[in-house]
Parts: structure tokens; sequence; C-alpha cells
DNA sequence: ACACCCCTACTGCAAGTTGCAGTAGAGGTT
DNA sequence: AACCTCTACTGCAACTTGCAGTAGGGGTGT
């Protein structure tokens, strides 16, 4: 049966748009400018592209690159037309998964240090992916972007990003402050401060920025 | 062989640590409170248990209840230190999947229309979840709250994912004023606009909020 | 009384995805 | 010539998902 075309297929078609590319290239430069948007491993990057190929979506052809014979991959006229209709179908839903967060939800069954630990492990992994944005743009002022033309896709990309992982730093801290009063981890329940927080978020208003708007009710 | 304990698997005997379930509660139970840090199928939740009871971390018995016999799986003692030593452990890097940013990534393909399609869809189901978390806000007031005892950590949580969603509604209503001012989505590269984006970026400064303290550089 | 339908509570299976081990050539080192 | 490391992949088992299918309980219609 002819394989099927996933939203993964579909990212390293909208790729292959941009230049023909070798596999291990192709691959690689997906999973760098794809990595937070949609992760996925070398391995499944690998064969999306031959995939494409016997769908008639690329086309692929021998050269010498690197003192080694390579498979070069192309995308056809045919997959261009794949990928058009591709942008207005409806995206799949979010999906996000912290590990940390879990922990942190059931963090009654270990000690504060554990809590402080899961929280400790998020900031790291915020903080490489953080720092790598910010060093990426600080390049693209040198003239550093790849596609040039697309700069001000990858910025407005980019601007996502900054603005979660400021987020979650702000949140990471304001966690760090409240389980802090924490005399244990366990059977706090309904605290006077939990209510207010509770309360808080019931109005849709953030317990980190209290002076912000909420989205308006509608009135 | 013994079958592996994945993170899935600690996730679904955490909650087996609070009570003892049937096998259809537990599985949907576990798709309410995990779906917003460890979002997992149906299908999965399903043979969990039954994993934990052939490692010895579950036990099952009958019982009759609502007119059928149903499973019910209780932890083990062996269950409970195996989740001790979970929490100590070091937890897997975050993984965000948002197949409306890779639409925005390769916007160029498409027309103004789609890339604001995306937006609207990533706005849509954000909201759902959204409004969800405020209205479960509401009904912990009310003394809703499953394990009472257990209030601190979900509203803590719950803290994070309206940090989150409000953070991501701020951006789309930034993306779509960004896009609106694009005469076109392609070949734009590095406009004026963009170039102060990307400045502001490069130093750790939120575009959005750009009066907020950046992380404070090592001084 | 019996058929019919919907809801609850699952199970089986094919297909998508991942991690890891293994392979194989190019180029440098001892 | 042997050895090692790096690049560039491939094979495979195990994990995970979506979807179709099954099977019992309870209510409604005739």
């Amino acid at each position: 049966m002819a394989p099927k075309m996933t939203t993964s297929s579909y990212a390293v078609l909208a790729l292959l748009d941009l230049k023909p590319w070798a596999g291990y290239e192709l691959t690689h430069q997906a999973q760098r400018s794809l990595r937070y948007a949609w992760p996925k491993s070398e391995r499944l990057l690998y064969s999306e592209p031959k995939k494409l190929v016997e769908l008639g979506f690329a086309s692929t052809h021998q050269e010498d690159l690197g003192g080694r014979t390579r498979n070069i991959y192309t995308i056809t006229s045919a997959g261009r037309e794949a990928l058009k209709e591709w942008t207005s179908t409806r995206t799949q839903p979010p999906r996000i998964e912290i590990e940390a967060l879990l922990r942190l939800l059931f963090a009654d069954h270990g000690s504060r240090e554990d809590a402080f630990g899961a929280l400790d492990d998020l900031e790291a992994d915020i903080g490489e992916h953080h720092d790598a944005i910010v060093e990426l743009m600080g390049s693209y002022l040198d003239g550093g972007h790849p596609f040039p033309d697309r700069t001000h896709l990858s910025v407005l990309f980019a601007t996502f990003q900054i603005e979660m992982f400021k987020t979650i730093q702000r949140w990471i801290e304001f966690a760090r402050a409240e389980i802090e009063e924490w005399p244990t981890t366990q059977d706090l329940g309904m605290t006077p401060r939990t209510e207010t927080l509770t309360r808080l978020l019931a109005q849709d208003i953030s317990p980190l920025n209290p002076w912000d708007d909420p989205t308006p009710p509608d009135t």
C-alpha cells in the first residue's frame, strides 16, 4: 500500500521546497530548525525523504559529495502541489509533555528536595534552549541566516520561543518560592495561600502578574 | 521478558497510590488529570495497570460495580517502593509539539490567510484548555477537588497552565498584528521591523514586554 | 415481550515513531 | 598495516496511537 503523509512528511517536504538536500543534511537541518515546534527523531527524519520519493513528491539522484556517493533529494511539482494543499488544512492540537510537571503534580510522594530537583531539571533544560535561541538571533544580525529571505518567519517563531521560555522561567521561580513556604509536600490541601491562588486563577488572573488585565469576559 | 517501566507507568502508579481504581475510571482519571503535563492515549492507559500487575507493583481483584464485574487495581508495597525511587531520578527534557507553529515557520508556502488560519486553530485549541482550567479552579473553591489534601499541588500546576496559555494568547495577538503588516508571506527577509525584533531577542528582551528585565547577564 | 439503539467498558491490530546497536567508508595517527 | 574516529547511514525491537470491533446493561417503541 502507498505510505501515508504525516505532519512530519510535510515538514520534510517543506524543507525540500527550499532547496535540494542530501539525506544527512536534510535530517540534521530538520532537527535543528524544527526542534522547538515539531521534535522528531533522527531515525524518522532519515526515512521520510524515501517515502516522499515513493509517493512521487520528491526525486532522487546520485552525486559525489565529501568523497562519497550520496543521494540528493529534490522536490517534484506533485510535491509542491501537495504542500500547497496541506497549508489550508486544520492543524493538530498542541501537545506538551513536561515530565518535571508530572513529578510536581505527584510531589507528595517524595520529599521537598525531589520537588526542587524537578524544578532544577526543568530550568536546566529550558535554559539550554533559551540560550541557544538568543545566540541564534545574534547570528542572524551578523547575516548568518541560511535562507535570508525567510528571516521574518524565523524571527516571529523565535519570539514565541523566547516568550515561552521566559514564562516558564518566571513560573519556576514562583514555584520555588511557594514550595519554600511549605512545611512538607503532603496533605497541605486548601491552605489560605492556596485559596488565594485558586481565587485568582478562577478569575483568570495571573498570580505572577496580578496587575495584568485578565482576558476580558464577555460583557 | 519483564516489561519496562516507562514514565507513563509511573504516572499510573502514582494515581494508584491515591486509591484503588477500576480500569475504566483509572484510564479516564489519568487522561483528565495528566492531559496538560503528560498526554497519553486511552489505549496505552488501559494497558499500563496490567503491566504493573505483571511487575508486582499492583494487585487486582474482582468486584461488582455498575451491574458488571470489574477488575480493581491496588498498589502493592513493591509499587510504593518503586514510586519512591522514581521521584529522585532525572526528568526527561520537555517536548513541545505545536503544528500551528510549524505551519507558521513555513508560512511562505501559503497565503496570509493560511497563516491567520494556523493562528486561529492554535487560539481555539489553547482557548478550550484555558477555559477548562479556569472552570476547574472555580470548582475547587466550591470544595470540588477529588483529593482535597492535594489541592496545593493541583493549584501550583494550574498556575503553570494559566501562565502558559496567557503567554500563547498574547503571542498570537502579537503575531497577527505582525502578519497584518506584511504585504505577502514570502521573501520579506530582514525588514527593518524584523531587525528591530531580532535585536531585542538577541539581547533576551521580550518584544511583547520590552520593559521587562531581561534575565540578568553575569556581571 | 422482543427488537433496536445508545452508552459503558473494554480488546485487537495495523501503522507510526523511537532508541539503540550495528555497518561501512574516509581520513588521520602510530 | 593496524587502529581509531568521524560521518552517514540501516535494521530491528519495543513503545505508542488511532481506530475498528466486541460485549453487556439499560431505556424506548410497538
